[in-house]
This record gives structure tokens, C-alpha cells and sequence, in this order.
DNA sequence: GTGAAAGCGCTAACAT
DNA sequence: ATGTTAGCGCTTTCAC
């Protein structure tokens, strides 16, 4: 049905052996060809619609150009311009990234990873937590190239690209305190996430550095219904001691915002909330969200750039990037009152 | 380096022939090995950590149990949903979605096609653009099954699934209609999209019937930038003679926000808006934006049945499915002063 | 029920 | 500069 045409096909109408024609095709191997058949093999190839299979080219070289991308879940709004630079920098190189979302489900995770194993692709880029002695740590013992992106793998030594959610925060925390704010809360992200993790233990270091008051709330998931539920809970015990929200990322502010609506609170008048990330759109939100710019394009192009140096064995060591991150300043926060 | 275990590795330990092992693992060719055996092969090719080689089994079986997607962009909001509809049903299924960018540009998609192809993808699920004669038509005609989602291509006849924008743009109209609305202006879509084009026919027809006032202005991507500058021009020119803008996604839509705000006009007191797609965030927007709901997700899993049922030879027809909309009424449209 | 052998389409050693 | 040969890891006749 497809691919009818192979290299034997060529080889025979051309009256050359097969090797001749993968030689002629392969700019590589080009100048081992006279210039005359190489020539002729091009024009019969394409009159024939040859279309080289990579399948079987794969098998032969053991190496499929194909790059593993593990994600959570595509709709988050962050990870799509991860995947568009990740891209932007493996396609000029022959390179393709495969990319599977996992929804944070670890079961689902193993058996994605061991289908993009199956598919033998040659390396992984990474952007959900991990443990030792899971699948992944396993298949890197044996070998496999994988850099984790936007997040970071406790204890275990992957290249890893992130953003400066260190700095992030700080800023953050600066801007509000400029602004008169006294009384935090903090939205974190899950615990068992690198970013989750930084950014709330750099928001405790942070507001004991100011002698401030800074509560944290833990969140199992980045969503937009995490946030919301965890601000009700507040609000709806009556805790009001607090002008400022520091969320853990975007989704989660944008949950602070539906609470606070529903309880009758504004935004910034009554409470200031900050995002993290800068996802798209968070600009047109009601209010404009003020957060902290993430640059994901440029993280799944180092992340590229540093899993392919992997592969081709420039670069050995467990590299870690950290990409800078600047304070969008909008209208979701105020001069407290 | 990775994989080093393989089919002939278990059959030396299992003291067997390849083939009995390759029976052994596979489900459909279980029944044809002893119980006992099957199960002793099972445990060692286990203990070894063997994983099996789908490139190897593809080359053989001339199978990939991969689909090619094509999109023209990921970071467009409604195509996330799209892709992991069409996950969802590929992947209980044995199957893998590989998705490529096109970025509407139309070089990029030959080139990503042919790839897809190389890659001997059993099928291909493409939400751009096509005409007669190019590439993906001449795959088609070789026998390669092609699936539409969310567009149609003029003229050849692909299985497609849609959404039903006509019914769409007939509610939006009549919605305005009821408002008091008399003057209309439409941010169309790309004409060299079956959903621009159609959109656009709908909107010209129902104005004409309900013998209301309705301009077309032409756009050539479905961007923000698109319809503010659409809107922008209409602006300097002095033209406010219209009451609602009915934008052709929500992308314009949200570009006619911009360009409303810096010219001091308030969306909805001054001027209607109207999106198209309900795509993510929607509803968070200022003001929270009126628009059609299309079901991507949905949209995906119809267009990965569609798909497999044609490999399967079960289905040949070139099926049209369309899927029900459904108006959202939010805060961008108000009765007309 | 299992083994032997062939071959999917390609590339890489080794000839010539 | 080109041909010959072998084999990547798997499945599938065809034997037995």
C-alpha cells in the first residue's frame, strides 16, 4: 500500500547495487559516488517518488533521531511553547521530539517512558518529578541520555534547564513589600515538584529575612481549582489577616482570583495576588496579572541544545541551567490601603 | 549502549528458538506455545529486563502503531485540547499521536509530511489547510488513510470532523439580534480555511436574512495581532457605525478587545464582541468574552476513530461528522443602548 | 508445540 | 568508484 518504492527498486532501475544508491542519497557518503551516478541515482529516485524509510535506516544505525518529550499535560499553557522550542532547536538538526502527556499520573508516566524506550528513541527531555530507583533513573544507568526541563530531579544528577525561581520570588516579595504589604500567604505548589518546593522555601527564607509574616498553604497540583479551593477555605473560616497572595504559578493565582470574587473581596483594592510563570494570556485576565516572566521557549531550546550535546558526548556532566526571569508588574497588585 | 537485550537474548537463556519467544510475548500468538513454556519465557525475558524493539517489529509487520499529527500551532490554545482528545483514544489502543507545527506555513508542512511518512506513520490527522495535488493528496492517492479535524479540505475528500460554525454563527447573530443590535462588523478568518470561509458565508447569509447591516473585514491568520490591527484601521477611519463585532475565533475577538481599549471604546457598553472556539481562559478574560463553544476535545477522539476504523478497513467512506456548539453567553455582549 | 530460515529496508565492512 | 555480504531485531511461513 505505502512506500512502494525502496532502494532495491531504485538500485534496479538505475542498474546500480542498493549500497551505490543509500550512498549517492546520503550527503554524507555523497563523495564516495562519482559525481555523474550520483547524479542519475537523484533524478531515477525522485521519478520513482522513492521515500527513504527511517524505520529501517534506524534499525541498520541504531539511532532513530527521535527525541522523547515527557510533559504533564499539554494544556497547561506553559509547556506548549517548551515543546515549540525544544523543536525549533531539534528539527534543523534531522532531529524530531515525541511528545506524551502523563497528567502527573506516575503509572501512566512508566508506561510512556517505556514505550518512548521501545520506540528507541534517542534521548529524553523531562519535565515531570522523579525518584530514585524509578524507571527513568534505570534506563539513564543503562545509558540513556535525559535532561530534565523546568524542573529538577532531587538527588539525581540529570542536566537540568530552569528558570531563576529563586530570584522570582524575591522580586516579588519586594515588589508587594514596596507597596506596604505586611501579611502573606503563599499558594504553593506541590512539595513533590522541584519548582513547588523552591519557590515556597525561598518565600519562608524570604519574608523571616523581612520579618514578615508569610503563611504557606500547600497545594497537591498546579490548577486553577486548587487555588480556588484553597482561598475558599481561608475565606470562608474568616481569615482575612492577609493583603497579598503569592501564588505558586499562574493557574494557581487565577484560582485566588475566582475566590476572591465569589467572597466579595477586589482584586488588587482588597488583595494583591501574584502569579508565576506569565503564561499566555495572563495579561487579558480580570485584573491584568502581575507575575513573574519564565522564558519557556528558551528553556526547551537549552534543554535541546543540552540533551543533543549528551548525545553526541561533548558535554558528559550533569549541567545545570538556570535561565533568568523578570517581574511583569500589571494590575493585580496594589499600594495596600 | 541502551536495549541490549533482545528477542535472541531470552531465547539462548530460555534455551529456545527466537520464534517461541516472540509467540510467548505476543498476546494473539500465545495459544500457539505450551503453558509452560510461555510462562518460563515470560519470567526470563523479565528478569533480563528485555524490551522489545517496535522499530524492529514495525519494519517487520509494516506497522508503526504511530499517527502523524499535524497542526499549525500548539500554543494556539484550541489545539492542545485536539491532541489530547486524539491521545486519548489512540493510546488504549496500542497507538501514539506524533505531532509536528506547521505554523500555517505551507513549505514547513510538506517537509514535516514527508517526515511523518518516512517515519511510516500508518495514518495522518491534519488540521491545516490543503489543496488539490500537493503532497498530502498524493500520499492519499497512494493509499494512505487521512483524517481532517477541524477543517475540511475543499474539494478532496477526506473524512472530516468539524464543529457545526454555521449553527454557531446563527446563534451568535440571533443573540445580538435580540440585544437590539442592527450594525454588524465580522473579523473573518482566513478564506483559505474551510472554517474562515464558512464562518464568514454564515455570517453574510444570516445578515442578509434577518436584512441586517453586516461588513466583512478580511484577515489573514487567526491571530490578536489580526483583529486588533483589523479593528485599529477601522477606528482611525473614523468608522463607528456598528454595535457588535462578531470575530471569527477568540483570538480576534481578543485582538478587538485591544484595539476597543486604546481607543477608549468599552466593550460591552460601546461595542458587542463576539468569539469563536471558547478556547481556555475565555471566561477569565476582561470582560469575560461571549463565544461559541467548540468541543476540541471531543473533536480529537472522533477524528482518532475515524482514523483507526479507516485503517481497519471498517470504515471507507469518506465520513463527515459534525459536532453540535453551543453559544456561551458571558460578559462582552450587552443590549445595545 | 517448536525450530529453521527468510526477509522487512537499510547501511557499513570489506572486497575489488 | 562500485559491488558483495552481512546483519540491525523482529515476525512469519514452512517444516517437523
Amino acid at each position: 500500500m505505502r512506500n512502494r518504492v525502496t532502494l532495491a527498486d531504485v538500485a534496479k532501475a538505475a542498474g546500480v547495487n542498493a549500497a551505490t544508491v543509500s550512498r549517492s542519497l546520503n550527503p554524507a557518503t555523497e563523495s564516495q559516488v562519482s559525481k555523474e551516478t550520483a547524479r542519475k541515482i537523484k533524478k531515477i529516485s525522485k521519478d520513482l517518488g522513492y521515500t527513504p524509510n527511517t524505520v529501517a535506516r534506524g534499525l541498520r544505525t541504531r539511532k532513530s533521531l527521535t527525541i522523547g518529550v515527557v510533559i504533564p499535560d499539554l494544556t497547561n499553557p506553559i509547556f506548549p511553547p517548551i515543546v515549540r522550542g525544544i523543536d525549533s532547536y531539534l528539527i534543523p538538526r534531522g532531529y524530531s521530539a515525541f511528545v506524551v502527556n502523563t497528567d502527573g499520573n506516575h503509572e501512566i508516566e512508566q508506561t510512556l517512558i517505556s514505550s518512548l524506550m521501545e520506540r528507541q528513541v534517542d534521548g529524553l527531555i523531562v519535565a515531570t518529578g522523579h525518584t530514585e530507583g524509578d524507571l527513568l533513573t534505570q534506563y539513564h544507568q543503562r545509558g540513556v541520555k535525559v535532561v530534565m526541563v523546568n524542573r529538577e530531579s532531587p538527588g539525581i544528577p540529570f542536566p537540568a534547564v530552569t528558570s531563576d525561581d529563586s530570584a522570582g520570588i524575591s522580586a516579588i516579595i519586594e515588589h508587594l513589600v514596596a507597596l506596604g504589604h505586611k501579611n502573606f500567604i503563599h499558594l504553593a505548589g506541590p512539595a513533590d515538584s522541584s519548582t513547588g518546593l523552591l519557590r515556597s522555601r525561598t518565600f519562608v527564607s524570604e519574608c523571616k529575612r523581612l520579618g514578615i509574616s508569610g503563611k504557606v498553604i500547600k497545594n497537591e497540583s498546579y490548577s486553577i481549582d486548587e487555588g480556588q479551593a484553597a482561598v475558599d477555605k481561608l475565606l470562608d473560616h474568616g481569615t482575612r489577616n492577609f493583603s497579598a497572595i503569592v501564588a505558586g504559578n499562574d493557574l494557581l493565582a487565577l484560582g485566588a482570583y475566582h475566590s476572591l470574587r465569589t467572597h466579595g473581596l477586589k482584586c488588587p483594592e482588597d488583595v494583591s495576588v501574584v502569579g508565576f510563570n506569565n503564561m499566555p494570556f495572563t495579561a487579558d485576565f480580570q485584573p491584568p496579572m502581575t507575575t513573574v516572566n519564565a522564558p519557556h521557549f528558551d528553556m526547551g531550546v537549552e534543554a535541546a541544545r543540552l540533551l543533543l550535546s549528551q548525545i553526541d558526548g561533548i558535554d558528559t556532566a550533569p549541567v545545570k541551567v538556570t535561565l533568568p526571569v523578570s517581574l511583569i508588574i500589571r494590575g493585580s497588585t496594589a499600594r495596600v490601603l
